[in-house]
RNA sequence: GGGCGCAUAGCUCAGUUGGUUAGAGCGUCUCUCUUACACAGAGAAGGUCAGGGGUUCGAGUCCCUUUGCGCCCA
């Protein structure tokens, strides 16, 4: 095999870790202008992404294949700009997640809890495993292409990313908008730590709604009318109702509605708790539905929200009756150590054995569960960290209703307005040890000392006994300050002050508030600044008939599979091609099989020009005018330019890239490929039809760059080289080495002459159609060359001086077509093809059958008046005063041609 | 309860300032191993753009409404 004699089929096993590897060496992932380099200009605006930060422990799936695609094409757009451009890679520490695997890995290897390990100990192990199998994720980030600068890589627990948590924490906390405190808060009972709001999924579910009997403590002054004491059900009762009878234990009143009129008499009475027999008021509060349930409402504020709120207004106790495991505690009385659930069966049948129980029913609710594991999560009081997030909220709203901040796509903006409008403060402790301990110490006396440094003694009075908080910060406290933590902040470092605010944040829609919003917050709390001015959100990844992937399912798609099989490009074109802004998108392995194929595709045209360019013997160009085709998918190139252009500035890549799929295939393989063909063997054109066939596959692979790295860049390599070797080495003589760092095409103006060679052009196709269809049907063998006559009109000239590429991309005879004005009798034994103005006969002799071709002729005329109608009908409506011009005389246009057609047409079956 | 999205060919989806014959991939049917590519080429069939109403000269596209599916927040 000689040098330019590639395989017939594209091999992008050998060449996607080559090309990776020529990258990287080169650099070109760095941005050109450096602040921390000679030569630097602080003038030059830079493009900057930060990743979104993949667990450290996580593997690939297909939603990182989405940002990984979605930000390398951003990027690579940018760079091929001549833009200075920085994509910074990294990793998230997970706390949960990181924390839960190394426990399992313990526990199934060496039998060993965490707590027996011991906190430092276990830190240790975590580590161990972090440097092990941290780096898989990043690897395979890298086999999907990503352009990122790996020597910035970050991770949350890196010394500089710890330092701009503890400062963060620090400055907070100095300015009041951090506290602890005790607080209801989401509890995880299986991981035993408290979870903030968000991680908290409500999924709807059948329950037990337990109806029993709140029994009044008789009154002095109003005795019962019967037995008084309230055992054994007898006696005046308030009916409740619950789905957590354990929580009964907690009660700390029974609310009704002051107007209601049944229970409007007992406000200001006591009742008794069941079985524990604690004395508890009656009280009235709005809040109460009276159509609900009983209509009265029985009050645990330590244990569910809204009652903690009414409790608050009420000035109530709150009684906490579970302990970190969500077992029963001291306050249950009997019932303490029992489980949650365990402890709910039990004093269930101890009330009915008590006769307090009313009636059992089906209910469906929506139930609490953790978002990690599923577990039922149980609202407690707790003491914790909070962030006092309404001052940050506001600043961040403020930032995307005044522009300074865009959303993409819009209507996210909405969803972001409304989370914020009604945020509540943001618990960020964790009871965990993986992760940012909390920057708090306490001495014997309970004073707290904040630094920034590891303190000695208390800072109030100098103790020196004093321990640090137990705590760890939630892991999206650190990703919060991730786009300028990455950059060295707190430290004003020439990245900080360069690279930052970012350019881009680009993720799922589904962290826009997890992230998005608190990136937002932080940004702006601590850097003053907004930390990316776009954020374009994609949809999520589903399967191919639009289901959640699960492994419970099993319709989970691995994306390292999918690229074993088919191909980063293919992949990466999918996800890319396949998705709408903010919409979920179902991927098929068919399809990216299909751009598998188009990858292929690509090799294919390109070993072709390739080999056009080899074969020019030397440098003898002489001048030959452009062809109609050469002029014509001159134009087409550039109309893509524009088209992409005008698509990738309102981030409509998807459908840039469709259009460029449908472009070289369609246009340029499917047309002009074939036409050069012909053109390479006249020694005139032969030039230039190469030089063409090298300038529009060199467009077509900058365009697709960002698309699929890969395959173009492979392509584009073996070009530069064919061309700087050919005597057409001009054309590349401005070609980068590598096409990573190759310009972006740019838009050139109209010259004027586009619009009727495009036209031109498009009649030559419609001819070459028809003939094809035409033989097609008629079943002529489809090496047979046939003969042709046709009857031009004015267009006569357009098609002689076209006759060889008609004749050869229909496959006509060239030496039997004869091409007129007009014919004064019409060829016998012919079939007649009408083109508007253009009549086309083929002779095909013994072949033709007079009733079937006077039908195909009747069938062609009355689809022909059909639009005649239409448009004759269209023409004479108010269209035709109030549309605009350009838009009537393109409709005039066709009736024009529709009516010449029917002409013909009739002139046929009247011969 | 509040908000949002989706409904287009058998399947999965495009169709972004409304322009008048609605596109692609896959699948189906015919033919062809034509010297870049069978991971291909040529041709064909297939849609009252969920239903109803409105605005407009003109609606898949804008407005209202109904139905179905999905998501987010409470």
């Amino acid at each position: 095999m000689t040098k330019h004699e590639l395989p017939k089929a594209y091999d992008f096993k050998s060449t996607e870790p080559r090309i990776y590897a020529m990258w990287e060496a080169g650099g070109y992932f760095k941005p050109w202008n450096d602040p921390n380099k000679k030569g630097f200009d602080p003038n030059i605006k830079p493009f900057v992404i930060s990743i979104p930060p993949p667990n450290v422990t996580g593997e690939l799936h297909l939603g990182h294949a989405m940002f990984v695609s979605m930000e390398d094409l951003m990027i690579r757009y940018h760079r091929m700009k001549g833009i200075p451009t920085l994509w910074v890679p990294g990793s998230d520490h997970a706390g949960i997640a990181t924390q839960l695997m190394v426990e399992r890995d313990l526990l199934a290897k060496e039998e060993v809890t965490r707590e027996e390990l011991g906190r430092e100990e276990f830190i240790k192990r975590t580590w161990d495993w972090k440097k092990k199998y941290g780096s898989m994720i990043t690897n395979q980030v890298r086999r999907l292409g990503a352009s990122c600068d790996w020597d910035r890589e970050r991770f949350t627990l890196d010394d500089g990313l710890s330092r701009a948590v503890r400062e963060a924490f620090v400055r907070l906390y100095e300015k009041g908008l951090i506290y602890r405190g005790p607080r209801l808060i989401n509890w995880s009972p299986g991981l035993k730590t408290a979870v903030s709001d968000l991680e908290v999924e409500y999924s709807e579910e059948e329950a037990t709604l337990y109806y029993f009997k709140y029994m009044l403590k008789p009154s002095p002054l109003r005795p019962s009318p019967k037995i008084g004491r309230g055992d054994g059900g007898e006696g005046e009762y308030i009916p409740v109702a619950t789905i957590r009878p354990e929580t009964i234990l907690g009660d700390t009143a029974v609310a009704v509605h002051p107007d209601d009129e049944r229970y409007k008499k007992y406000i200001g009475r006591k009742v008794i708790v069941p079985i524990l027999g604690r004395e508890i008021p009656v009280i009235a509060d709005d809040y109460v539905s009276r159509e609900f349930g009983t209509g009265a409402l029985k009050i645990t504020p330590g244990h569910d929200p809204n009652d903690y709120a009414i409790a608050q207004r009420h000035n109530l106790p709150i009684i906490s009756v579970l302990d970190e495991a969500a077992k029963i505690n001291e306050n249950g009385g009997p019932y303490q150590g029992q489980d949650r659930f365990e402890a709910r069966k039990n004093l269930w049948a101890d009330m009915k054995k008590a006769g307090l129980v009313i009636k059992e029913e089906k209910y469906l609710t929506t139930i609490p569960r953790s978002q990690r594991g599923g577990e039922i999560v149980e609202p407690m009081i707790s003491t914790q960290w909070f962030v006092k997030i309404e001052p940050l909220a506001k600043a961040a709203l403020e930032a995307v209703k005044d522009g300074r901040i865009k959303i993409v796509p819009e209507r996210f903006e909405k969803v972001y307005y409304n989370w914020l409008e009604n945020i509540k403060d943001w618990c960020i402790s964790r009871q965990l040890w993986w992760g940012h301990r909390i920057p708090v110490w306490y001495c014997e006396n309970n004073h707290q000392t904040v630094s920034r440094t590891d303190p000695t003694e208390c800072s109030t009075c100098h103790s020196k006994n004093i321990h640090q908080d137990e705590d760890v910060l939630d892991t999206w406290f650190s990703s919060g300050l991730w786009p300028f933590s990455t950059l060295g902040w707190p430290d004003e470092t020439p990245d900080y002050k360069y690279f930052y605010p970012t350019s881009n944040m680009e993720t799922a829609y589904d962290i826009l508030f997890f992230w998005v919003a608190r990136m937002i917050m932080d940004g702006l709390e601590f850097t003053g600044q907004v930390p990316f001015h776009t954020v374009y959100l994609h949809g999520l990844v589903r399967d191919e008939i639009g289901r959640k992937m699960s492994k419970t399912y099993g319709n989970v798609i691995d994306p390292l599979t999918v690229m074993d099989e088919y191909g980063t490009d293919a992949l990466r074109f999918t996800l890319l091609v396949n998705s709408t802004p903010g919409n979920d998108t179902n991927i098929d392995i068919k399809k990216v099989e299909a751009n598998r194929n188009f990858a292929n595709k690509l090799w294919n045209a390109g070993r072709f020009v390739i080999s056009a360019i080899s074969n020019q013997q030397s440098a003898i160009s002489t001048k030959a005018e452009p062809t109609l085709a050469d002029r014509w998918i001159w134009a087409k190139s550039q109309q893509l330019i524009r088209d992409v252009e005008r698509l990738f500035q309102t981030f409509q890549y998807g459908e840039a890239g469709r259009q460029i799929y449908e472009f070289f295939w369609s246009d340029f393989a499917d047309w002009y490929v074939e036409i050069a063909k012909q053109q390479m063997q006249n020694a005139e054109s032969r030039t230039q039809t190469a030089g063409i066939l090298a300038r529009v596959i060199d467009i077509s692979l900058r365009l697709l760059h960002p698309f699929t790295p890969f395959v173009t860049e492979e392509i584009w390599g073996h070009l530069r080289e064919a061309l700087k070797e050919s005597p057409l080495s001009n054309l590349a003589a401005d070609w980068p080495e590598a096409l990573i760092v190759a310009r972006w095409p740019e838009v050139r103006q109209l010259e004027g002459w586009e619009e009727s060679k495009i036209a031109d052009f498009t009649l030559i196709q419609e001819i070459v159609r028809s003939i094809r269809n035409l033989r097609a049907e008629e079943s002529v063998a489809p090496a047979k060359r046939i003969a042709a006559t046709i009857a031009a009109g004015g267009k006569a000239n357009l098609l002689k001086e076209q006759s060889s590429t008609i004749a050869s991309l229909a496959g006509l005879d060239h030496s039997q077509l004869s091409i007129l004005y007009s014919l004064e009798t019409k060829p016998k034994d012919s079939m007649a093809l009408v083109i508007g103005a253009v009549e086309v006969y083929i002779p095909l002799a013994g072949m033709v059958d007079l009733a079937d071709e006077k039908a195909r002729l009747e069938k062609e005329l009355k689809e022909t008046q059909l639009q005649i109608e239409r448009l004759e009908k269209l023409l004479s409506s108010d269209f035709a005063n109030k549309a605009p011009a350009p838009v009537v005389a393109k409709e005039r246009e066709k009736l024009a041609s529709y009516k010449e057609t029917a002409e013909k047409i009739k002139a046929q079956l009247n011969k």
